[in-house]
DNA sequence: ATGGTTTGTGCAAACGTTTTAACAAAGTAG
DNA sequence: CTACTTTGTTAAAACGTTTGCACAAACCAT
């Protein structure tokens, strides 16, 4: 049907080696037969047959990203556009392709990513975030399969990752409201068996712990974000005695839900509640107030993570010199964090 | 390195070719070997190589999607995730794979997309929305490369594609704002080059034409919806002598910039504009106040796109039956729309 | 001239499958 | 018992590349 190398080096009057070598620029090909014979690919129109190459080059020139099943983070999904963004682009740049694959359960995303890795269809994985014991960890390390984790594996720290500092941005978002006076602070987290929650839960008390403040446990929420939990978070936490004047909130799209919580019970922000969330979307600053927010750098984080895991697949077994990349973060205050009630400036 | 069908053959005391025909249930092969041939295969730990068997079938068992360059609709980011699980969800089902690429420019795109294609590496490709003269559709038009395209061509009506009636959903949002009594009512388009942005711009057009309504240019605004560009919209339109009591929005991303915009002039929603706007994303649940939205079914339209591609791909040149899927959509009534300013009710 | 290196090319074997054609063995009908 | 069909299996040729090895020709010091 169409045109192979075979054909080139016919019309070529060549070996089929020699239009291969033309193609890979091997050094020991003459000019003249190098212009020859690409003018007759051009010619004819040839391309080579990606499959044929993979096949003899036991390399696919192609990675897979693993969407993780998308019950327990909806709210992460805008988060995982620009991800994905940054490791296609990345990816593209290096020359190699993105497979994307997902399951429906966390059996079937094992399996799903057990057709590709076994089948030889990849070269690589890239996986976003981690739950507490991902099977899909377990299944890559003990192929020996690489595999670069978006975020950051608690039972095999040495795993090649590109992570925020989540304690750190926590921290750092904690401070942030600490030093606009308030002190009384809580926290909406996400779910409880993802890393990235249990990181910014931590920087949240440590923080808290630091300044001596009070650490309430009945101002820290946690679970499943969908549509009305976070109305029903506010709704519990403002009506308790002792309310807290600034809040954590783990992401922005859980800050939505914040939001229209208390607009609902007809508080304002940041007048009666500051909020500082993480993540930084596209929407923080679109939202009514504009939301302060950690940017974590999601489109990097993802273009980080496919060039540490391209490179860790083409350098042989020589150990990789990082492990653990950290992508820098930055707080960007915008108009839902203010001085605390009793102003101090 | 890994076992080979070859392996299987050996240990088992049969042929490759046997063992093959053990793996794609071919009918003359015994029960005895079969069941033989299949315990070895366990066994050993054999997962036949897809690279081999795509060489040999010609078929990769994989399709890609055409992540559209960035920059034109950053807003609709979130309605392409939906839309991309739909596909990935669908494509698991059918025992395909999907590959996801874009380009930076559109002519990177039609490179990234021409790679793919000329290297035999997908059996087929989803086009995610389309310009009016869309080059990657052309390309591929012009390869005769089977692909659907999700969103409609003006130039190819005939072309296999999944689509939201956008004249209609328009029109049956905008019949919603005339049905409260709104008799001024605007709207805010997306980048004038993208058909959905047309077709929905049309409908509106349509329901008031019929209404009898004034349609009033100034009323109207299309452009890149960046950042602030919502907060300018409403700036210019709200300082009109004559203003709109509705608002037709185009996308909820927007929306939420129309809305920040009219939150920082001092209007309300919908005291002051009512609002109804375009694919209810996730968001528009969120918003405060909630957005009456038209529900586009993204999931399920990149569901039915994947779907209508495979098919396609299986089905050899007998034609398609019915070329142009239409998805139903449903207008979402939540708080950003009410009945106008005179009361009718 | 001579031997040694460099340069440019071709042959053929691999990569791991599928599939066509061939064939032996076993079953079936007359 | 013979001729024909069915059943189960295999040998070998594809699929379109890459690459190690071989080898001739050209170049370069002696």
């Amino acid at each position: 049907m169409s045109v192979t190398i075979k054909d080139v080096a016919r019309k070529a009057d060549v070996s089929p080696s020699t239009v291969s070598r033309v193609l890979s620029n091997h050094p020991r090909i003459s000019a003249a037969t190098a212009r020859k014979v690409r003018e007759i690919m051009e010619e004819m129109g040839y391309h080579p047959n990606l499959m044929a190459k993979s096949l003899v080059s036991k390399t696919t020139k192609s990675i897979c990203v693993i969407l993780p099943k998308p019950a327990e983070e909806l709210f992460l999904n805008l988060f995982f556009m620009e991800l994905i963004r940054g490791i296609v682009a990345q990816a593209a740049r290096s020359g190699y392709d993105v497979l994307i694959s997902s399951g429906a359960s966390e059996a079937e995303e094992v399996e799903a990513v057990a057709r590709l890795v076994n089948g030889r269809r990849v070269d690589g994985a890239v996986l976003l975030y981690s739950r507490k014991d991902d099977p899909v960890v377990e299944f890559l390390k003990q192929r020996e399969f690489p595999f670069v984790l978006v975020g950051r594996s608690e039972r095999y720290p040495d795993i090649l990752s590109v992570d925020t500092d989540n304690v750190q941005a926590a921290y750092d978002a904690a401070r942030h409201l600490i030093s606009l006076g308030h002190e009384r602070i809580g926290f909406v987290g996400g779910p409880p068996n993802m890393v990235v929650s249990m990181d910014r839960m931590q920087g949240y008390r440590r923080a808290l712990e630091e300044a001596g403040l009070p650490l309430r446990e009945d101002w820290i929420v946690e679970g499943e974000f969908l549509q009305d939990s976070g109305y029903r978070a506010m709704s519990m936490l403002m009506s308790l005695p002792e309310r807290p004047s600034g809040m954590l909130v783990v992401d922005d799209f859980v800050t939505f839900g914040v939001i229209r919580g208390l607009n609902e019970l007809g508080y304002r922000i940041p007048q009666d509640l500051s909020i500082v969330s993480f993540n930084n979307l596209a929407l923080a600053e679109l939202s009514s107030p504009p939301i302060s927010s950690v940017d974590i750098g999601s489109y990097h984080l993802g273009y980080t993570a496919s060039q540490t895991l391209i490179r860790a697949v083409e350098t042989p077994r020589e150990e990789q010199t990082s492990v653990r990349h950290i992508i820098p973060h930055r707080l960007i205050v915008r108009e839902s964090s203010l001085f605390a009630p009793v102003r101090k400036a």
